[in-house]
DNA sequence: CGCAAAAATGTAAGCGCTTGCATTTGAAAA
DNA sequence: TTTTCAAATGCAAGCGCTTACATTTTTGCG
């Protein structure tokens, strides 16, 4: 099939070469034209560029990152995106990386370290420059493939002094023990904790020992702590809230361990005709939408979801530039007060 | 420096050389086994995936996109990533692509079709086999961009008799239409429509003809809706409201393009303090989470998300190989009655 | 046991691009 | 004008993989 049609090739997509022909340079010559034209003379500049035109040339992705090595592909694993956790954030980390001629790649993980590794690998596979990765847990095979083929990669939506990997978040412990040291300030005492499931989820476990903390500091015993563990999920939410109300020691306090579990409490609780914060307070984390439309609206953590992803993208492209910097950021997560938490019943 | 390490290169990964030579066949029976195993004998195809296990292989997805024009890579472009329309649905056709060894690229427009067209390319450039699109409104360079590379795409989130393209979805007008019978019948007369701008947008085209339409059919003039046009957001939904509240024609039903501003306008009217729905009633679009949420529940318009999403995937990849099929499938969106939605006040 | 057909394997030619190195060109310096 | 040197350009060798085609090995049957 190769004999022939060395001359006109109806529907094939031009390549270099026929750009070269048509300039009546070398491909060579178009390439630098292409991603050095500095080293290109003013005339043959020309004249290769209007070939490009005239072809409406594009070139191929497989090959370019063959013979260069580089796709300025960068990708994304975040573990869901069935809901608005991390919606804002990538937004925010796309558009950063749009600005720099970088495209984003998404995957997601559904929560799991393996198929997060499955993930990764393909994504390096794929070409992929650089990853950005959400928290610290993952499998050790994961890490030690990362080091291995040196992809530069960021943990974001988490910060932790004790990591030394490069990252961009906010500390998720601190956070939380701002919030209950104010549930607690409020004289709540009997609390419950709704989280995701701690295994594999450092920002859960994070949160969950941030609850902890708040909890001795005001010398009350963290046994005392009711926990439910659920995935994050309105409905999963609901469920653990209703379960607790309806349980034998009945809390007055629901820490929920995102937004989206306690968007599901609250509405659980105005179905059951509980009021919410006269009976229960309730309390979020990260700041979605969602929680400002619950009502009364959510206390909760406000989370830089767009600084994040911004601030992600920049460090990325930092790092796969080679460019030395500061590569763990912190940024500041801080309360936001609204109606569903209130003072303890008396 | 590629003048020396010839023999033992050491933090590069292995090719398939590297395999052929560790397993003592060529680079084709790798290739072929790793691609059609059933062409190759049991004992090569054993000694040959213990050398890939051993070396850690895994193929370069350039040079591999280079010789087999054939990347499995899906692209998908969607308006946003910014608010929850796209995201249930996004997850399902990801996880149906997954399954058939498909890897997901998303890219997003911000409802520019200009933008588009660039993330078209770019997607396509990076080796993209086939694309998902929503809506039919795009650039005619974009289509004509599409049909010369032959790349296949389906247009998902509507589906509309006039077009001839693959696509998987509902009938906006249709549905809409629906939900403003209902409307209408409960008394209302007083309407008004927020939604999002209706240029390079047809779904919001076709939602707001569906509401000229009902209205048309009742006898009602159609130039007494009120129209808000503003981009899709809770914020923006809120204003809608408050000026449609506010201003001298009050209506007694709001009709909302879609959830999100249809949350918002729920939350200001709690604010306000307006009764819904004995002084208002709203309506959504869309029945994402949020319209549970919001109190009382929204009236809306279900779009089946995973099933179109899962759907545009078996679509693309059947288009992809050539398999002729339906390529137009039609889905019912159906009415979600909430408590948003009441008899007109008389 | 021999032979044709089928199955398994190997050979090698690209795929479209980048880039080190050699060569040419064009000025500036002598 | 000749010489020198930097800038501009071309040449051609890969990058790692797939696949058509040629070759070898197996298998089935008479």
């Amino acid at each position: 099939m190769s004999e022939h049609d060395q001359t006109n090739r109806p529907r094939t997509s031009p390549t270099l070469n026929d750009v070269a022909k048509l300039a009546k340079v070398s491909t060579a010559t178009v390439s630098r034209c292409l991603n050095n034209p500095s080293q290109v003379s003013k005339a043959k500049r020309e004249r290769v560029m209007n070939a490009v035109r005239e072809l409406g040339y594009a070139p191929n992705f497989g090959a370019q990152a063959l013979a260069a090595k580089r796709t300025n592909t960068f990708g994304a694993i975040i573990p869901t995106m069935d809901n608005a956790i991390f919606a804002r954030g990538l937004q925010a980390f796309q558009e950063e990386l749009g600005r720099h001629g970088v495209t984003l790649l998404v995957a997601s993980s559904s929560y799991s370290p393996e198929l997060e590794e499955e993930q990764i690998r393909a994504l390096v596979a794929r070409g992929a420059d650089a990853l950005l990765l959400i928290g610290h847990d993952r499998t050790a095979d994961s890490y030690a493939f990362l080091e291995q083929r040196r992809i530069p990669y960021v943990v974001a939506w988490t910060f932790n002094e004790a990591q030394s990997r490069p990252s961009i978040g906010f500390d998720n412990h601190k956070a939380m023990k701002r919030l209950m040291d104010h549930v607690l300030r409020l004289g709540h005492r009997d609390i419950a904790l709704i989280t995701a499931p701690r295994v594999g989820n450092d920002r859960a476990r994070e949160r969950f020992e941030g609850v902890q903390a708040a909890m001795q500091a005001q010398g009350l015993d963290p046994a005392s702590l009711q926990i439910v563990e659920t995935p994050y999920s309105i409905q999963n939410g609901a469920m653990a809230f209703e379960g607790l109300m309806s349980g034998p020691a009945r809390p007055t306090a629901v820490i929920c361990g995102n937004d989206v579990l306690a968007a599901g409490a609250m509405t659980m609780a105005q179905k059951l005709g509980i009021d919410v914060p006269g009976e229960v307070s309730i309390t979020g984390f990260d700041d979605i939408e969602v929680a400002e439309i619950v009502s009364p609206g959510l206390t909760t953590v406000h989370v830089p979801h767009r600084n994040m992803g911004r601030g992600a993208a920049r460090l990325l492209i930092e790092l796969r530039n080679g460019e030395v910097t500061q590569s763990r950021v912190e940024l500041q997560a801080d309360l936001k007060l609204r109606g569903s938490l209130g003072a303890a019943p008396s």
